[in-house]
DNA sequence: ATGATGAGTAAGCAT
DNA sequence: ATGCTTACTCATCAT
């Protein structure tokens, strides 16, 4: 305990935290008329006491790059969710779509052959007179096969 | 250092890894005819050589928790990646199959309502009769909205 | 008693 | 010299 103290033995000399906190040209005002051994003492002191606080940071830095990385791994599992969601409900529209567009082209393979087989008309059956959408050469062509390589 | 030594001053007594590893019953045998003081050191040691040891396994276990975060991490950045190419790539699919969609409606419009301008058939325009694929009654209303309610 | 962990200390590295 | 990090020790808590 008195070796904390200064050479007259009622001074509070140095607090831990003023010590850790000063200058070293601050310090060395402290250091005039110490001991040799006094100074290598104090100057001790103060290496521990800042090692103190370096071993603190330390743990605070790991703590904190911990929580980052928690925080980041939440970030991107939300991240997924919402991909995955946009990815189900975008491949409902495709499917819905393509059979949308099954159904229409159906329809239109329908319409477009009809004349083939004009004896099996429905009895409510609308004759209807049509222009051929295809202004070229390929007009005249291919009975069955698609109409719609224009189109694709 | 010669604390460490028992009663028979040569004996290399016990290294820490043979204390630390050695069971309370073993651990009893070796402590017949010591000082009380010197069962008290040696349970000491063998208590801090332990606490080395936990420590030890603290500090792996901190850096083994941090790796696994940052496996988790890179292993959901993957999936984020993967997810939003195909995502991307089900756009494009979904915008081109839009595309054909409208292409199509478009085309089965003027095949169905073609009648309706008689007069402005194109020189190379091919004329075909063509039965309504409606067996309903709504077949001879509307002119020109779609007729696909029905495949939607 | 045993195991785990926070904080402090010292050693060692890097600047 | 200063700052950081690792290993060790101890105190403390839980089992």
């Amino acid at each position: 305990s008195f070796v904390k103290r200064e050479v007259g033995e009622n001074a509070p000399v140095l607090s831990d935290d003023e010590l850790v906190a000063m200058s070293v040209r601050e310090l060395n005002q402290h250091l005039r008329g110490l001991t040799k051994d006094d100074v290598v003492r104090l100057k001790q002191r103060r290496r521990t006491l800042k090692n103190r606080g370096y071993a603190a940071s330390c743990r605070i830095k790991r703590v904190t790059q911990k929580e980052e990385l928690e925080r980041q791994k939440i970030e991107l599992q939300m991240e997924v969710d919402k991909l995955a969601r946009e990815n189900a409900s975008m491949r409902l529209e495709l499917d819905a779509l393509r059979a949308k567009y099954e159904a229409l082209q159906c329809f239109a393979r329908t319409v477009t052959r009809g004349p083939l087989s004009p004896g099996k008309v429905a009895p409510t059956s609308v004759i209807t007179i049509v222009k051929s959408a295809n202004h070229n050469s390929n007009s005249s062509s291919s009975p069955s096969p698609s109409p719609f390589s224009a189109l694709s």
